[in-house]
DNA sequence: CAAACCATGTTGACAGCGTGAACTTCGTGT
DNA sequence: ACACGAAGTTCACGCTGTCAACATGGTTTG
């Protein structure tokens, strides 16, 4: 929705202020999260008047959604980076398991690298605005390598731990809500309370994190 | 801190600006979240001058924090009052367990039911003015039954559990990070992106979680 | 080919916000 | 009794989001 295809002939007198506008929203939101997402100083750098946003957005938080959904795909786009570096060893079991925590270690870093975008992607439905667009279906095609969203690459990881028969079908469920809330907790906690860290420590502490959430994950019918 | 002594006398004009404020912002931080907290507003609402609020605190900021701070307090009272429902069983791990649990649900009862609050209270340190003021020590005294703060009460439970044998030294650095982590994940995605469940799914889910996190903290030297 | 049309962008205006500077009030210590 | 200084007020400024009215210029149509 953002990616401006080739095909559309270029509006009336910009070219396309609507992507403008949200890539320079991105720009601010990387400099100061979601409150310095600012519309008249995004119209200023595009070299737009103020009012010209309304055009194409509603209203701010229109804009700050559009923002969060770029960097919802920025997210996305991290996390099949980080996949894309797992090696096959020769286990199914063990591949799938590094599969996971390839996400999870993508899905951190950029929380890390990006701190301003990744609190926008998880601003809307914060209360206060409550703008909450339900993009469904066709809407959420991302701008990632495979297109797919945050949620449906952690998806798709723990299916393919299920198939590997690491994972109990029993468990497959609340698997989803188990690492995603064990990756976004270590995130925000790792940005806030305990920020700080040297990058080498940060790294540390995200793998074993990892490599203990993947254990933990993975089928133990010991009880 | 906020807690006005009986034993101070009461300041010139007011009584105790300070406090009132404060708890204007409160107010407000529960209707809207940390954006919706408006010094002109809590002013108003204190039936006192906008800049009046300026002799007590610098900035809009430290507003913030001193309501993220009683925020927290009220997080600590949540946690604290789930604990005190806990009844002893014969078994010392278990009870050990179970007030970890408690302090977890404690937590994300919080979170689920003062949104705004529990926004506010991990606002500070989230880009764009980054106070970060560090109330080290004696400035960290809560108002909770016990007097102290959400990460001190993990803490307490975890070393219950070291205690009672059920959580290995070795692991009792990281289970802290892992606790919180899955805690606060849980909490964020319930309030966010997994938002819409019913109360009832959500104790049931709520349960689940927390009963998995704590087998999956209890120590099983069987990898 | 010209004229009407409508999406796009501009100008002007308004209320509300955070904040600074100067001024007023009033309890208190000398 | 009086001056001092903390607490509160008033006025002012620049910034924000947003509305209403207006200008512009491709596109479409008679």
């Amino acid at each position: 929705m953002t990616g401006s295809d080739p095909k559309k002939r270029p509006p009336y007198h910009h070219g396309d202020l609507h992507h403008a506008l949200v890539q320079a929203g991105t720009e601010l939101a990387r400099e100061g999260g979601p409150s310095a997402i600012v519309l008249r100083e995004a119209a200023r750098r595009v070299g737009v008047s103020p009012n010209a946003a309304y055009r194409h957005f509603s209203a701010l938080p229109e804009l700050i959604e559009a923002v969060a959904f770029d960097a919802l795909s920025a997210l996305a786009r991290s996390m099949e980076a980080e996949q894309a570096k797992c090696r096959p060893t020769g286990d199914a079991g063990r591949d799938a398991t590094d599969r996971l925590c390839a996400v999870g270690r993508g899905y951190v870093r950029f929380a890390l690298s990006e701190p301003g975008l990744f609190a926008v992607a998880f601003s809307p439905g914060k209360i206060a605005g409550d703008v909450s667009v339900h993009h469904s279906s066709d809407e959420r095609h991302g701008v990632g390598d495979s297109g797919l969203m945050p949620d449906e690459l952690l998806e798709q990881a723990l299916d393919g731990m299920l198939a590997a028969g690491v994972l109990d079908a029993a468990d497959r469920n609340t698997a989803t809500l188990n690492a995603w809330a064990a990756v976004h907790g270590l995130s925000e906690l790792l940005l806030g309370p305990m920020a700080g860290q040297t990058p080498t420590a940060q790294d540390a502490l995200i793998d074993a994190f990892l490599d203990l959430v993947g254990r933990g994950l993975i089928t133990r019918r010991t009880t």
